[in-house]
DNA sequence: CGTAGTGTTGAATTGAATCAAGTGTCGTGG
DNA sequence: CCACGACACTTGATTCAATTCAACACTACG
């Protein structure tokens, strides 16, 4: 039994304890099973469920008090009271099925959204018609930030396994950053993020070569999981080799022949979508050997 | 006399009217004169001024309510009372010699500034040195809230040509949207705006060819000169071949090739720094046709 | 079980980088 | 005010990293 870890999965500390295998798969997994494997261990405390459902990691049930990613997302530095209020207002809506969209290129702009479980793309496509991916998005990261100014969503996000969401209304939470300044301190802090995001990228594009950027991508993969209390060294790609090409400005092909590359140089293991990072100190020194 | 405008320049519509001709070059222009070029024909009423300091754009004296950005700025949707207020925070700093730094890279982060005149460039130097600029900040528009997140500015931000500034302390700001609905808003999409803006280069760098990538910005700087009531057509660049190059991910011999190859072609004239966009329709449709 | 999508690998091509040598421009100090 | 030096820009020849084209293998799913 393989131990490669998706955004889906809810790895658990103990050694003991197993987790969800594959991408994808957690829904062939029954209810039971997949309580028994969430509730061993977990770092965070969850509270006692009334139902097993409450469990499975598209859940909607899940209050943000109770929300294993309550630190990382929205809800950090809330007092519970301020957390009670964000709760009333974020929408948990149906999961997504793989390949499903957010929304589109143009919508009208009317919420932000929360990842729950699973992982999205974000993409722009020109009138030429090709796209290009403009992000990826992970469990407690937050999507939709770039309709804002204009209202309406400049790029198109899509589902790239099975996930669910927290949609929050933006106008709602305009109104409660009003009410709490510490949500509007942190939502600040949350567009600053993203606009720190978006300019290293900038700087990934306008000088790193294939390699470089290959690899960057790999460790931002890794810490992000990291964040999520997932393995920093061993997960699945949510996302296709043309997927990260057209994020990383690179053809598939050039792409794949990184891939086979870092792995001949021992700096990391491929099989398919399953990837291990075996030398992350060499990795980084990919990058700063630039 | 040729009529190139740079953002140092006070452009007036009235066809009698003249401008200041070079960029960096209003300080020896008497403040007589320009006080005379600058109260003509001005599209936004200018309060009749004590001084004919008032006139010069460097000039630190002007209030958000009597300043000529005021529509594309912060104070925007803010009504007579709330810029009273924002003028209360705007710290109104000495004017910035070329190459002046406005901020290093993390430096503790304390505010954001808005160009009054002049225009800047922020580049992120990485460990191996080499720098790589990541954006270029003209009258209006807001620096520096890649800091916000983390406290520390992610790039350093220096003068292009003589400029000034106005510096918001971000606490303040901060307070001061808590109070004010309007203000909250308002910033919330500036940011917002940044988000999208850098979005758009991330497709810009990973699928445009070099000459896409130079159209593209002869037309976003056109775009953002008549912003602020300058020709979009006829226009001064404060950066050097080697900035934009670092910007476009491109080198400074790849910038000058395109520059000549678009001569030829008859879209642009270029002369120096001196740009005349001869062909917009054309301009645009190299870049759609990627 | 077949088909569409995904991934790999190789060979040829090419757009932009690099290397190199020059001219032009500006600001400074004599 | 001019001469100098540093920087900015241009142009050409060569190289190279990544794309393109092409053929094939794998996988996953109805």
């Amino acid at each position: 039994m393989s131990q490669f870890w998706s955004a889906n999965q809810t790895q658990t500390n103990s050694e003991g304890s197993r987790a969800i295998l594959v991408a994808n798969s957690v829904e062939k997994k029954s209810d039971i099973e997949a309580a028994k494997l969430a509730t061993t261990g977990g770092k965070i405390p969850v509270r006692p469920s009334a139902t097993v459902l409450k469990i499975c990691p598209h859940n909607s049930a899940v209050s943000c008090a109770s929300c294993r990613l309550s630190e990382l997302c929205l809800p950090i530095a809330l007092n519970k009271s301020e957390i009670h209020q964000l709760d009333a207002i974020v929408e948990r809506n149906r999961p997504f099925k793989k390949g499903e969209h957010l929304y589109r290129q143009s919508d009208e702009f009317k919420s932000v959204y929360a990842v729950r479980s699973g992982s999205f793309k974000s993409y722009f496509l020109s009138d030429s018609g090709q796209g290009r991916v403009t992000g990826f998005y992970m469990p407690g990261e937050i999507i939709g930030m770039d309709g804002i100014a204009s209202h309406k969503y400049a790029n198109s996000t899509a589902a790239l396994e099975h996930s669910s969401i927290c949609e929050i209304p933006f106008s709602q939470l305009e109104k409660l950053s009003q009410e709490l300044p510490s949500l509007q301190h942190h939502f600040f802090a949350i567009m600053g993020n993203e606009i720190a995001k978006d300019q290293q990228i900038h700087t990934l594009l306008s000088s790193y070569t294939a390699e470089e950027r290959t690899a960057s991508f790999l460790l931002g993969l890794s810490s992000r999981y990291a964040r999520v209390s997932l393995s920093p060294t061993r997960f699945l790609l949510s996302m296709t080799r043309g997927d990260i090409g057209e994020y990383l400005g690179l053809t598939v092909e050039t792409v794949s022949r990184i891939f086979t590359s870092l792995q001949k140089k021992g700096l990391i293991s491929v099989n398919n979508r399953e990837i291990e990072l075996l030398n992350i100190e060499n990795l980084r020194e990919i990058i700063s050997g630039s």
